[in-house]
This record gives structure tokens, C-alpha cells and sequence, in this order.
DNA sequence: CTTGAACCTCTAGTTACTAGAGCTTGTAGA
DNA sequence: TCTACAAGCTCTAGTAACTAGAGGTTCAAG
């Protein structure tokens, strides 16, 4: 399964720009070329993407998320070096979960004042259920 | 309560540049300035730097964070209007929390194979209990 | 008063995209 | 085969969001 680079945007939700810079700054690897100098790209490919694409939006760095891609190809340094990597995401990631249900909890309080303040003319309540 | 900047840099664990520049570009309140025209800040702007610092490095953009905080002034635009804001940032946050979930899963598997990789010198495990 | 830390503004650089110009390739239809 | 349009290419430069450093002022402690 080949993909172009078109494609490869539309099915990682990531714009063609971005892929090409992604792959000049060589978080993504270089794709294969076709006759015509078009990139080619593979399934693999597109995972690598969509982890970026995620890592991005969730607020982690091109180095963090470099540094998760090259555990996750079992590249290891020492023991200790590569656990305590590990171990700040994780730290991180938990961090950023509880973040965001503090988030979650102000915005359904945001839901119960834009109510209140509308009553007539806010759906915001009914559409939630 | 009056802070100075660097107090505020501490306190929301936020550099002083970043604090200037939100405080340039609006999302910060402007301080007041002593007679040494040196900012003053307040406990207020502590807790609105908290919540753009946070927000940030969950992967908001400004913008958003900008529009998230005009809601929680209580500053509703048409009921449709404010309805949708809100609901599309709630969809994110728990998209977010989704996706950090399956992050966080992912670590964990990176944790066994780190541990499998190099049994004798790695810690992981242990260190996660 | 002196000294060093902390503050100020301003300029410019870094990171991470993003847009547009001008060109080539690929594909569908006549 | 030709034409037209969509999609691809590289390159330059701009935007968003910081970040660093220069050169100066203010503040606080000794």
C-alpha cells in the first residue's frame, strides 16, 4: 500500500507542508521517490504520523516525541538513562491527564453559566445529553 | 498580595520573557507599575497565568486559550454562539484525554520491554511501584 | 556609597509550522 | 495525441510562540 504525500495528509489529518518538514527535519523518514520525484510513502509511514500528529496536539516537543519514537524502536541506552526517559512521560502524561479533567470539570461548569445566563436561547444543556 | 515578575515567573513556573510577551499580545492583564516602573501583579493574574501556562502545555493554542477565558468573564456571545465554543473545547479536552490514555498505555508497554532489554541493569519496574 | 540581583525595553534568533511563487508530473477527457 | 486541471515539487519568506542577549535602570543589602 502506497500513499502520496496528498494522501498521506488526508489520512493523518496533517497538512502537506508539515509532512515535508517533518521529513526534512528527519522526525519522519524520507520517503521513497517515483519516477516522476513523487514521495511515496508506506502504512508504517502513516503510524509514525499520526503519533507525531497526536504527540503535538497533546503539547509535547519534536524532541520529547523524538526521544518516544527511538524507545519504541527498542533503541535503548542504558537501563537507567532509558527509565528515567520513560518515566518523566509518564509523569508527564499523567500530569497532563489530570490537567485536562480540571479542564473538563471548569468547561461542564462553563455549560451550567452559559445556562443560566441564556436560558431561552442556549441549547447547551439538551445537547450535551 | 503583590507580586513582582520574578515572584509570578516562580509561582506559575512560567519564564519572565514568556509572562511579557502574554502580557504584550493581551492574554495577561496588563500590571501596574511601581515608581520604579517595575510590574506588579496580583493574585488574580497568577491564577489567569496558571491557566494559560497549563493550557499551553496541553497543546491549546492562545487563540483558544484566549476564547476559553473570555467565556470564564462570563462573557457570552449569542447562546449558539457560546454553546458551540464550549462544546467544541470539550470535545478536544476529552479527545486529549483519550488519546493521553493510550499514551500512557503505550509507556507502559515501553516500561516491559525495557525491562526484558536489559534485565540485570534496568529498574523500571520496580521504580513504577 | 557600592555592589550585585532583579528589573526594564528592544532586537534578533529559535522552534514549529504555514503560505505562496513558479515550476513539473499525472490523469482524465476530447 | 493534445489540453486542462489537479496534485506534486523546491524554495523563499512569513506567522505563531516563544527565547536569548545587549545595554541600561532600579532595588536591596552590606
Amino acid at each position: 500500500m502506497i500513499y502520496s504525500i496528498g494522501q498521506l495528509s488526508k489520512l493523518a489529518q496533517c497538512k502537506i507542508p508539515t509532512i515535508r518538514y517533518y521529513e526534512e527535519i528527519g522526525i519522519l523518514d524520507k520517503a521513497t521517490r517515483s519516477t516522476g520525484n513523487q514521495r511515496q510513502y508506506t502504512q508504517a509511514h502513516c503510524e509514525r504520523l499520526n503519533l507525531i500528529c497526536h504527540s503535538r496536539a497533546l503539547g509535547f516537543s519534536l524532541k520529547e516525541i523524538k526521544q518516544l519514537i527511538k524507545l519504541q524502536n527498542g533503541q535503548f541506552d542504558s537501563g537507567q538513562k532509558s527509565h528515567s526517559i520513560v518515566q518523566s512521560h509518564l509523569t508527564d502524561v499523567r500530569n497532563k491527564i489530570a490537567k485536562l479533567k480540571e479542564l473538563e470539570l471548569q468547561l461542564l461548569t462553563l455549560v451550567e453559566q452559559c445556562h443560566q445566563s441564556e436560558t431561552s436561547d442556549c441549547l447547551c444543556v439538551s445537547a450535551l445529553k
